[in-house]
This record gives structure tokens, C-alpha cells and sequence, in this order.
DNA sequence: GACGGTGGCGAGAGCGCTCTCTCCCGTCCT
DNA sequence: AGGACGGGAGAGAGCGCTCTCGCCACCGTC
């Protein structure tokens, strides 16, 4: 059954309606200049016919693919670890369905695939991409310059930090981070620890940072590092207890690091958050609620980066596509914007 | 700075090596026929030019796009309340790149945008389609074979049962429920219940036929309905311990549930797993292994369920590709493909 | 040495669409 | 009433590629 229905062409639709290609382009691209008795002629034509615009045709002359990049390193980030990336992607789906995009998912597994992307990005067949580019070293961003498309960036990238023509949507990490690590100041506690996540990261790096505004005096024995994962946060938590067995709060990189910190927490019988206060970052669900105790940790607004990334995109494209086209980056809009991230209060903190 | 270098055509590179077009386009496509001499002349003109091939030229003659749809409805699935689309996603994305196909995801949001969908299947901008379905009402399914598109289906569709022109990929909810169960039964439990997801999906309805395999004279009061949420899980062990306080064995429809059912028991004074053996459906993680206990649950190859969709169409594309161009649904590989599922022994039971 | 065969290459015709340019006809102005 | 004007519609030229033909040179055959 099917595809052996030769689909029928813009030329069957002008025959149908007894009008020109030209028309019924007019007509189907919703352009003015058409009288309005003839317009419904083609409309019906086109609706009895089942007609659907030969997208492949259309690029070719217009140069438009209507259909935009994600590209993700997938393997190093915690992109599927948790469902971050997921909703990231949901955000995006949603701004770029609203305009008529699609979206074209590049997964890179390592260092072979790059080549792939770049070449497929430097090959026009969307009109723009946006790159999650999570690493310092990442070769991603280098790719995408090359192949001068119109991008943007989900979270800050680590490379040309002073850069303003390169636009990228992150959340507030150093702010969140600070408003975690004031909170655990205002709760009375005197003995702030940090758990970091992997350092080569700019969120892990930010949150760091964070801290360090709220307590630029911490004993070094304060700060453990962590790699975003329970486990990771458990071997922290002891390396932390055991250095300074008389913290009193801990501070997170993660919702994930702070589980596995409660879980070595109650292993040495300290009571959360009698004995030790502990916030997390992400508000990653089910995880932050289903710990023992809840969490409190620091939310990001993370759909709202994908639609705001994909939003800055979009507006992009559509101012270079209009006059002086000297395409290139989505300028105007501010070249780093910033999410800010809400402090939400359960149990353990 | 960008796009406005005009890419070189295939005229470009033919003209540069001193050949025709034709010439330039066999060797791009590595076909045979051309002597080597010449061959490597072209290959040095393209190397020069960095030329790309234009997809959209390329597809408007050859009908052939190298791009599959995966098309999942959003909200209405767990699709994203849990990795498990993403490891998914990861799967297919492994398994097209190396057939050098591109992925594009359609997210639908609700009713609005299946004629959205449905345009842009039916709109031949993409050779198939994966489609997630899981619930028994979803239009996606009709659709798509309406678009006449060659599709395989992640997740048993729950209509047409008997059709074998249906390709779809599942894990063997079934067999794993079974399992799951006989684990329970072989641990000397007698007073064995089970937490339903919701009904409407197959994989659901599965694994409660799954249980009642095992169990068929299984009281009714030792089944309660859940759905697939932790929440949900604790509602309905609620309802369990209140009907049958004797109960000595739960078998969760995931482990989400069970993680709420966990944390029912342990607010009820029970002892898992002394007192309540629990088993969990998935082996999510990081879930399945913070629970407390952690859970035993029945694991399922969910990015190799990916890899087996897209081998699956990809297959079937080259097939109709080939001679009687028939196309359609992507036959002789087995209609339903069902994949084993293990059982993984943690604390929990 | 004339013949058919074969393999390498080029010419050219589209694929389905957009978009400019031109033509035509109706309207308004004087 | 005649001419200038303008808006609506059609003709036609590509966009960059693939692919079928047909040409030509070179091989082997008798």
C-alpha cells in the first residue's frame, strides 16, 4: 500500500483550478494579489487534489529549509542522565513548532561524529542550529563557527569569554548557587561545605564561583569535587566528614550529588538537616522529592532555556533574512542571556 | 560574518577539474565507471572548493530525503518524566548515523498537532517513520499509515491486533511480568499483589497479563491501579495494606511505583523485604538503585528496542528501494519483534 | 583490416517549485 | 472619450542535482 500515489504537483493543482503555477503559489504561500474568487478556486483545487508543497522544490529556489539544528555531545554530558536535556528539547519543540520549524537532532557520540556534523551543518540543510556545549575543550562550537551558521548556545560556553557576538541562553548557576549558600548562612550555619560538579563544565564552574561570593573565606577543607553523580556525591560526602567532621551544610553542585551526600549522611548517623543542612541544584524530579529527607534545592527554569534558545534563533533568521542579508550570528538580542533560578524549600535545609 | 560565500555547485567542481557534471556526480555518489585518473582529479576539485552537495537538489530528483521521523506524543506518555525516550532516542540515533540518515523529532503537544504531523509526513519530506503509540486511542497511528509512509511502531499498538502488516518493536512486558512474579512465588510468597499502570497503554496491560499468567485465581483485592507515577504508587499501596494487610509480595508495573509503594510500606512498619518483597518494572535509573532498599526490577534493553526500530525501517527502506517498488510497511522482518527483558535482584526482594 | 562490442564520458532533459518580468484589462483622470 | 496608471495573472527562467541516452574511442574477433 501507498507511496506509489504519485503526489500531486503544484502544475496538477494550477490545471485543476484553471489557473497559472504562479497563482497557485501565491494562493498556497498566503501572498496578497489575488482575487478572492480565484483564491478559493485554488483552495478547493489544492483541498480536493490533497495537495502538500514539495519541500525539497521550495528549499531549492528559496534557500529556506524551515527546519533548524540540535546538536548534542551525548555521551560526556549528563544530557541523558537525567531528563534535562529531555525538556530542554520540549522547549524547543514547542517555540519552533510554533514556527512552522522542524527540528533535526544531531546526537555526536565522539570525535568521529564531529566530522559528521560539521559537515552536514557547512551543507545547508537547515537554517540555523543550536549547540549544547557543555565542556571547555568541546570542538563543537569551533565546528559550528566554520560552517557560519546562525547559532545559539544552551549554557554559557567556556571558550572567547568576552565575545559578544556569540548568543547563548545558561541559567543563573553563580546566582543560584549564591542564593543556596545564603540560605544555609541564614539558617545559622557557620561550616558550609560545596560539593563541585565536574569543573570543566561552565554550570559546575558558576556554581563554584557562587559560593565562593557568598563565603570568599572557606576553608579549602570545605570544598570537595563531585562529577554530577550520586556516587560521586557519596565518595565527596566522606571525604568531607572526614576532613571536617563539624560542617554543618552542605552545599550541592546537583540534586544527584546531594542523594548520594543524604545517603552517607545518615550512614554516619547525622541527622538532616538537625546535624547538617544540605541544598541541591536543578529541582530534578523525581529525584530532589524522593529523597530522605526532600530536597531543598535551587529550580532552573530549564524548558524555558529551549524556548528561549530557539526564540532567540528564530528572531535571528528572521532579521537576516530581511534586508542588508549579512546574515551570521543572531545579534541584537543580548549576546548571553541569563535565566534566574528560584530557591525551593523542602525538608532538608 | 558567513553564509554569504555562495556554496560551490557541482557546475564549480566540474568545471575546475575539467569535466562534466555528470563526471563530478559519480564520483560523489561512488559509482563506478570512472577511471581513476579522472576520479582523483574530481576528488581534489571538491577538496578545494569544499564543495557540499545541496540536499534539497539532490532529494527533488532522487525522492529520497536520508531523514526519518520519530514522531512521540509529548505530555500525555512518560515519554519524559523518565530517561526512557532518551535512551531511546539514543538508540535510533546511533543506528541512522550509521546509515548516515538524519533524525527528525516531531513532538506533539495534542490534538492541534497531529494535522501538523500529518502534513508533514504526508509532505514526503522524510523516507519513514518511528512512531511512539502507546496509548490505545492515539490517532497518531491512523495518521501515519494514512501519510503512506513506511513506519515501524515503538510499543505494541494496541489496535489491530491481528494485522501483521503492523511492524512494531517492544520489550517482552509480558515475560518480564512472569518473571517478575515467579521470582516472588519462588521466594515462598503466597499473598502476591500487584500495582497496575494505567490500562489504556499496552505495556501496561502486559505486565498485568504478565501477573495474571502467574497468578490467575490472584484475589481481585490483591490488585490496585496505579500509573506509572510514584504518587500513584503510594495511593494505591495504601489501598492494598488496607484491603489485604496480609499481603507478602508487590509486583509494580515500574519502579516509579515501586519507589512509592516503598516508601508506603516503610511509613506502615513493614519490612522490605522481610515482611513485603518488592519488585519494580524497568530498571530505571537512577531510581531502581537510591530506593531504599534498593529494588529488584525487571530490566529492559530500551536503547537496543531504539537501535531495533530504526534497523528495522531502515531495512525496510532499502528493500522497497530495490526492485518492485512497492513499498509500504517494511514486511518480511517479523511484524512484532519482541525483546527479552532480565530480571535484576537487588535488596528489595 | 573491417566489424561488432564495450566501457568511459558528456549532453541534456527534467525534478517541483519560486519569482521576476511582462502583459492585459479595468479604472481613474482630464 | 482617450490616455496614463495600477493591480492581477501568466510565461518562463532558473535553483542544483541525477540519470538516461548517445557518442566516441578502444578492444577483441574472424
Amino acid at each position: 500500500m501507498t507511496d506509489t500515489a504519485p503526489r500531486p504537483t503544484l502544475e496538477a493543482v494550477a490545471e485543476r483550478a484553471g489557473v497559472s503555477r504562479a497563482t497557485v503559489s501565491r494562493v498556497v504561500n498566503g501572498a496578497q494579489g489575488v482575487r478572492d474568487a480565484l483564491a478559493e478556486r485554488v483552495r478547493r483545487a489544492v483541498e480536493e487534489l490533497g495537495y502538500v508543497p514539495n519541500q525539497a522544490a521550495r528549499s531549492l529556489v528559496t534557500r529556506r529549509h524551515d527546519a533548524v539544528a540540535v546538536v548534542a555531545a551525548e555521551p560526556e554530558t549528563r544530557v541523558f542522565a537525567d531528563p534535562y536535556f529531555a525538556q530542554q528539547l520540549r522547549g524547543i519543540s514547542k517555540e519552533l513548532t510554533a514556527h512552522d520549524s522542524q527540528l533535526v537532532l544531531l546526537l555526536t557520540e565522539g570525535r568521529e561524529d564531529h566530522a559528521r556534523v560539521g559537515r552536514y551543518l557547512a551543507g545547508g540543510h537547515v537554517d540555523g542550529a543550536l549547540v549544547f556545549s557543555l565542556h571547555l575543550d568541546d570542538p563543537l562550537p569551533g565546528l559550528v563557527r566554520g560552517a557560519g551558521l546562525p547559532t545559539v548556545f544552551g549554557g554559557r560556553p567556556g571558550w572567547d569569554e568576552g565575545r559578544d557576538d556569540v548568543v547563548y541562553v545558561d541559567s543563573d548557576n553563580r546566582g543560584g548557587a549564591r542564593d543556596a549558600v545564603r540560605h544555609l548562612v541564614g539558617l545559622g550555619r557557620t561550616r558550609v561545605a560545596h560539593i563541585t560538579g565536574p569543573l570543566d563544565q561552565t554550570s559546575a564552574a558558576d556554581r563554584l564561583a557562587g559560593f565562593h561570593d557568598v563565603r570568599p573565606d572557606a576553608d579549602a577543607g570545605l570544598v570537595a569535587g563531585g562529577d554530577f553523580t550520586s556516587g560521586g556525591g557519596e565518595r565527596a560526602m566522606r571525604e568531607l566528614l572526614d576532613r571536617r567532621p563539624d560542617l554543618d551544610a552542605v552545599f550541592a553542585a546537583n540534586d544527584l550529588t546531594a542523594a548520594g551526600a543524604l545517603r552517607v549522611l545518615r550512614e554516619r548517623g547525622r541527622r538532616v538537616p538537625d546535624d547538617v543542612a544540605v541544598v541541591g541544584f536543578d529541582d530534578m524530579l523525581p529525584v530532589a522529592e524522593e529523597t530522605d529527607p526532600p530536597l531543598t534545592t535551587v529550580r532552573q527554569d530549564i524548558e524555558g532555556m529551549g524556548r528561549l534558545m530557539a526564540r532567540l534563533l528564530l528572531r535571528g533568521l528572521e532579521r537576516d533574512a530581511r534586508p542588508g542579508r549579512d546574515a551570521g550570528a543572531p545579534a541584537e538580542a543580548p549576546s548571553g542571556t541569563i535565566l534566574p533560578t528560584t530557591l525551593v524549600r523542602r525538608a532538608s535545609a
